[in-house]
DNA sequence: GTGTTTGCAAACAATTTGCAGAATT
DNA sequence: AATTCTGCAAATTGTTTGCAAACAC
């Protein structure tokens, strides 16, 4: 694999954020930077850093993926009022095995864990307007 | 809300199913006992169900929505090989708040939970074309 | 130089939508 | 009769792909 400018600044642009960002929004940020770059370069470098397993795709059921650089297995959070992800924080997450419970006759490689529900932003904006 | 005739086959085609169908299988099934069902009137029940919280989405992930007429509260097992999406037999599901821990300050409605690997028919199969 | 990556635009796949007519109440 | 739902087709959205030129080694 060879180097790519490109590549490295949407990796970089993905370590500084813990928002989890769409393939367009890292598209626009890294686009400033770097004026040239084309989304299909984005989609491309997104989805060949997941397969190296450099960053990981965050899929919400809204029709968009979303990328994040923190590979180390943690929950997640999606508000479904506004769309926005985070991070859950925890000490450490139980491993599938625990999780899934010793009978399941399939072989486990990982799992996710999606909460959803809204965030104290938007209930606040809907008190607000209520 | 009115009845449909097309909104019942649908409903009671997923009823029928531990499979979880993306939108494109069930309009194949339920257009065999109703011919002129458009894929249109199968996306609008399949939402409108979904809001209604008769069914639920599952989203793995792989660009295709799949649904599920088993709304209780359970985990699932994605092939990232075949693409099948299968039920995780549990007694029980902990509540999102001792998954989640006591401290999260998001008001939390639901969580989903999905493990992937390769299921043991792919692997068999795997097995045999090496 | 060779092989990989890019920008661009066109292609694609899944889903949504507008509308006139059909079905339900 | 009023309203909701349908079939159809076109539109939309997010993502992927083909290709010639640019870049990395």
């Amino acid at each position: 694999m060879k180097y790519s400018r490109q590549r490295e600044a949407i990796k970089d642009f993905l370590m500084t954020r813990t928002d989890h960002p769409t393939a367009e929004a890292v598209y626009l940020s890294v686009r400033e930077s770097n004026p040239k770059i084309s989304l299909g370069t984005v989609y491309r470098n997104l989805s060949l850093l997941t397969s190296l397993g450099e960053i990981q795709k965050i899929c919400c059921g809204d029709g968009v993926e979303r990328y994040d650089a923190n590979v180390a297995p943690h929950y997640h959070y999606h508000c479904t009022a506004c769309g926005c992800v985070m991070d859950v924080p925890m000490d450490q997450v139980p491993t599938s095995k625990v999780l899934i419970g010793a009978d399941f006759p399939e072989e486990v490689d990982g799992y996710t864990v999606l909460f959803h529900g809204t965030c104290r932003e938007c209930r606040k904006k809907m008190e607000k307007s209520s």
